[in-house]
DNA sequence: ACAGGGGGAAAGACCGGTCTGTCTTCCCCC
DNA sequence: GGGGGAAGACAGACCGGTCTTTCCCCCTGT
């Protein structure tokens, strides 16, 4: 047969230079953070993966023994890259003192919920998609623990009596008002942030 | 063919028999009522609703031209049954003066979840599944925004100040701690009714 | 330095199952 | 006898997952 015949094809190289020289599973990684967190996971399947990553099936089951596995993966960049750099560190960024950084979050909620491509918290999301019961439920049920640790070390930072008690309730204020953000409210991170002051007001003895 | 041998099948009538001589749309409606407020939208097909409530799928496409308009039937329903009657009103008969009835709401939320067939609220977890754009999701926010309605008239009713504001806040306690209630924590409803409190002590002027 | 071999990756057929939705057949009862 | 309903086959699409074929590239041995 002819060479030339079979060269032309390659559609995918054209994917590799957009993303530039990455490895497969970090194009595949990529995708997966921008579809899961839009849309969620169930309405995201295998095929439309590898088509817009430009990657053969064997190769997604060769690094993902399957989809959940994936998902796992998702939920820890979700974690790491949204959770800990973009909400927690920002927000003690922007604080100087522990009390200051707690209620910084909500306004790095508001900047968030501004944004065209907020959607939801994935964490909310999966966990109400599959359900509490799940693998994956369970692991997003302990990624919002984690955060509650996070925000409970700096209410302690803050000198705050019941801290846990503390953290719980303003956790409480943080799903809500991105709750409430998705349906439209872009103005529920201040009120949110309002009540965290009231809050704060009450935990301090 | 002997005609016996055609008689003894018939298992919907057992079906019947359980909910009683209704007529096939109510026992399609209280299928879907049971499945999608436990599971969700997405994971209940319509092959497995029309197997539940012994009843064929040509008598099920006569009713509802589609799912999704089983899933609008199902969403109107959950507005009167469990918003309006389950909730507001409960909340209305525990509470002697319109400011106990708005603390009320959280009473009727921390009795909801002990029950072990709570799962989350049907608005916003279908507002989630479907996304905010999706024709459900749409009837979802509006159900959502009818609650706040009502919230802001009893808020009215009570003289409070800016009973609008209010009534946003106070929806953002409700989500939220129904949000960490599917987490697991039962006592979410106190933290809210705690700090429903001290969002009503900063309305009252 | 060059030939050859092996592994990785792309393309995509294929599998069994499920999805929503349509249509046919038969039977029962009015 | 005619209409409604049960039963279920069927269509067409999609699901997650497996496997085969083909190619390219890199690594190794000489």
């Amino acid at each position: 047969m002819n060479p030339e015949a079979k060269v032309p094809a390659f559609p995918q190289v054209a994917a590799v230079a957009q993303s530039g020289p990455a490895h497969s599973v970090d194009r595949i990684m990529a995708v997966a953070y921008e579809l899961f967190s839009t849309r969620g996971v169930r309405d995201v399947g295998v095929n439309e993966l590898i088509e817009r990553s430009g990657v053969a099936k064997a190769t997604f089951y060769r690094h993902f023994p399957s989809k959940d596995s994936l998902v796992f993966a998702f939920l820890e960049q979700r974690d790491k890259q949204w959770t800990m750099d973009g909400i927690l560190l920002e927000a003690r960024r922007r604080g100087s003192t522990p009390q200051e950084q707690l209620l910084a979050i909500f306004d790095v909620f508001g900047d968030w919920f501004l944004r065209e491509d907020f959607e939801a918290c994935s964490f909310v999301r999966v966990m109400l998609e599959m359900g509490p019961a799940h693998p994956l439920g369970q692991a997003s049920i302990e990624y919002l623990a984690k955060i509650r640790g996070h925000v409970q070390a700096v209410a302690e930072e803050a000198g705050l009596v019941n801290p846990e008690e503390f953290a719980r309730s303003l956790l409480i204020l943080m799903k809500g008002s991105v709750i409430q953000a998705v349906e439209g409210d872009t103005l529920a991170a201040e009120r949110a942030r309002q009540m965290a002051v009231w809050l704060m007001e009450h935990h301090r003895g």
